[in-house]
DNA sequence: AGAATCATGTAAGGGGTTACATGATTCG
DNA sequence: CGAATCATGTAACCCCTTACATGATTCT
């Protein structure tokens, strides 16, 4: 079916959450990216691109499928994590990124999971991620680089400041969230 | 020489404004970019990426090269803007982003060429690039979007606003230049 | 009757990366 | 004597996007 030998990317990864609670077919996965408003505001994905990374997991040993007859049309194929698969992305989402431009969009997805895990698990998300900011180097500008190295550096500067300060008060919510509920992990999966 | 028929992509005009002032070739503008600790600062580029660019600007017509025979070593080939390349080049370092994300690179390149080109060059990128960035949505976070929602909104908000106070702080600084230095060669509009 | 939904994909191409090729010359 | 410099590129592969293909079913 799948003849790619190629090895998922980061991304790939949060594919799995969509799996993990139940087994849901590429279509369903689709629907869900696209039809649920908090999802599709940070990730737009169209559907060739989706089954290609679905396929991409299967044959990575990551994903599993059964096939599902019906009439009228394709027959449907449920996916479900392997055990290699549900190992992989607890190490995914619980992993802060590396680099500022991550943000964005893998790291909202790690959130997305981490806050439906709850508060706990938002947390030490959280945490983590500050950790690892925390060490992004913020050179601050000085006037002998010349004008456009000052720029670039105050730049950076302002955009790493934004993000600490971001992370700063998403940990106080989930400090808080996790104070006001009661200390048990899931809520259901939609 | 270069059959390929790819249009330039929007970075690739940025090279056109290594060789406006005096031809180059290949390799000298590869020293050029990786040997400026302010280029390399924000672009790192590739030998082979570098001339793949070049060949597709010369495809299209924008930039015409002359080859100069040497003894023991591959004939230089300086590169030189055709009018439409210089052309294009104006049009490119004036118009500012429509991108946050086009910010880190893209923007700090014309801004680059608009700082050597003087500071009322710099200013008027500046300035556009501000009127655009005025028109970024900045939806403040709501409670009632649920706590995901609201994290994203936040760090978009912040993002943008990060960008809006750093293009302030350069516009008061390139007014100051501009109004303690000699009215420049510069401005260039389109 | 025409559009959207269901459910799977394939094909082509754009933009980028890493690795490899060549062959003389100068530097340590 | 080995490494870096000079100066040109090719090849292969990765990730992603747009467009296209199929064929029955249900909605307007």
């Amino acid at each position: 079916m799948s003849n790619d030998v190629n090895k998922p990317a980061s991304l790939d990864m949060a594919l799995i959450g969509f799996v993990q609670d139940a087994p849901r077919h590429g279509y369903e996965i689709y629907q869900l990216l696209n039809g649920t408003p908090e999802l599709r505001r940070i990730w737009r994905i169209k559907q060739s691109r989706l089954y290609a990374m679905l396929a991409r997991l299967e044959d990575a040993g990551l994903l599993r499928s059964d096939v599902v007859m019906q009439e009228g049309r394709p027959p449907r194929k449920p996916l479900r994590p392997t055990e290699a698969g549900a190992i992989a992305f607890q190490r995914w989402r619980t992993q802060p990124v590396a680099q500022p431009r991550e943000m964005r969009l893998e790291f909202m997805l790690k959130l997305y999971f981490a806050l439906r895990a709850g508060p706990q698990t938002a947390w030490q998300l959280v945490n983590a991620q500050q950790a690892t900011c925390a060490e992004w180097p913020d050179t601050r500008p000085d006037p002998a680089d010349g004008p456009f190295l000052q720029a670039v550096v105050a730049y950076r500067h302002g955009h790493v400041a934004a993000i600490r300060s971001w992370l700063a008060s998403l940990a106080a919510e989930t400090t808080l969230w996790a104070e006001s509920s009661t200390p048990h992990e899931g809520r259901n999966p939609l």
